[in-house]
DNA sequence: TGTGACAAAAAAGTCATACTTTTAAGCACC
DNA sequence: GGTGCTTAAAAGTATGACTTTTTTGTCACA
């Protein structure tokens, strides 16, 4: 099969996984080591393992007697950076979507506001080179570039916030904005509202207004909220 | 040894990520699978699921010919439930206490305030009696009790927001309250101002007024970080 | 002296197999 | 109808052999 040069696990874990958070296996499903390592023509270890990762996700519980029983979806660890690629890459990407979106609107206001306070020079200076490369790339279809600028921006606002916990999620701010470019849920052009509204931000959190940073994210995150409303059912 | 009865699997993985995130592995130490099978005194087999688990966790890395090298802190899965539970027992308790807070204090507010608009009459009707159960617990030491109907309420706000995203972070919070309870990071009676938000909270969220259940939570939230900022250096 | 190719070894990755432990389920017995 | 014993199914564990990747060291050649 399509083996991976990435090695047998990965291959049959992705697999595996995608299937599951598709709901390929309904919950309550129970699949058996054996069978599956027959299936993917692998030995029962390397089953095992993927099987291991897959109930530390708890998307799947293993019990002796009676096998790989698959969780219902509340149970899962949908905080996992690969559980979200796998539900984005997935039938429910627009729920996915929309559930991250909300999670965004709440922590990247807070995240700027915390940025005006902490960040370094350095991560201001990073912040309005970022914003400015938006506005270069923000028409004539240059959507690939923009969503670079944009994935940078956000994430050295996390970053800046000082806050783990907010610094982590740039991964998951990540994954939606380059979800939302890659799958037609957004206009031809970037919204010019939004654009300058990042560069304000990147102004607000040079000057250490921590407040405006906060509503201006927030702003933000209405229009893109906004945005998924329209263009996504 | 102590192998307790939840499997070897279990134990080891216990031990290692306790360790790893207690920093007594520094980033870029090597262990390697053979002495890890002889130190724990199982299999090679145990040994590599755990080390997969681990990998999945992103708090190791697994290469050939080198070894199973620890990653830098701030590549770890901090949402991984069972990496917080590490973390919340080990040293740097207070900077992990602060940091699980402050997310808090952003998500909360935007979940009561969706909470308002999509509880169910049973959701209010549980979120009523959980206040209650905090009021009546609130005073004379009675501080287990007093968690438990705090947990509570918080976890019916988040699953009644309707957000995938928000409900999932009840486990974070129950640990956050449980950690702070059991560590003396908390006055010998819970702050009679933030058992009257609570309540407060809970009417909002009945009269569906999603703005005032969003401000009282912020509220509540703003009270937990004043107060780790007085018991936690 | 430096460089590139080649050889060797170390460690994880994979496989097959045998054995152990838990536990659901069926059955007999009271 | 419940209670306890038996059985068998499936995961859990152990072990040893073999493969693959990758680092490292060495040696020849320019």
């Amino acid at each position: 099969m399509t083996t991976q040069a990435t090695g047998l696990h990965t291959h049959v874990l992705d697999t595996l996984g995608l299937a599951i958070t598709a709901g390929e296996y309904p919950p309550g499903s129970v699949l058996r080591t054996d069978e599956l390592a027959q299936r993917f023509d692998v030995s029962r270890t390397v089953v095992r393992e993927v099987v291991r990762v897959l109930e530390s996700m708890h998307l799947v519980e293993s019990r002796r007697r009676v096998g790989v029983t698959v969780r219902a979806m509340e149970e899962w660890n949908v905080y996992d950076p690969r559980v979200i690629r796998w539900r984005l890459a997935g039938a429910d990407r627009p729920r996915q979507l929309r559930s991250l979106t909300v999670l965004r609107s709440a922590v990247e206001p807070a995240a700027a506001g915390l940025a005006a306070v902490h960040a370094t020079p350095e991560q201001c200076r990073e912040l309005t080179e970022q914003a400015l490369g938006m506005v270069a790339t923000s028409r004539g279809r240059q959507l690939e570039a923009y969503l670079v600028h944009d994935i940078a921006f956000h994430r050295v606002v996390l970053n800046a916030s000082g806050n783990e916990m907010f610094a982590r999620l740039g991964d998951v701010v990540a994954e939606v904005l380059a979800g939302r470019t890659h799958h037609q849920v957004m206009f031809d052009d970037p919204d010019p509202a939004a654009v300058t509204l990042h560069v304000q931000v990147a102004e607000a959190v040079r000057e250490r207004d921590g407040r405006r940073a906060e509503e201006l994210t927030r702003q933000i995150a209405v229009g893109a909220l906004r945005e998924l409303d329209v263009l996504a059912p």
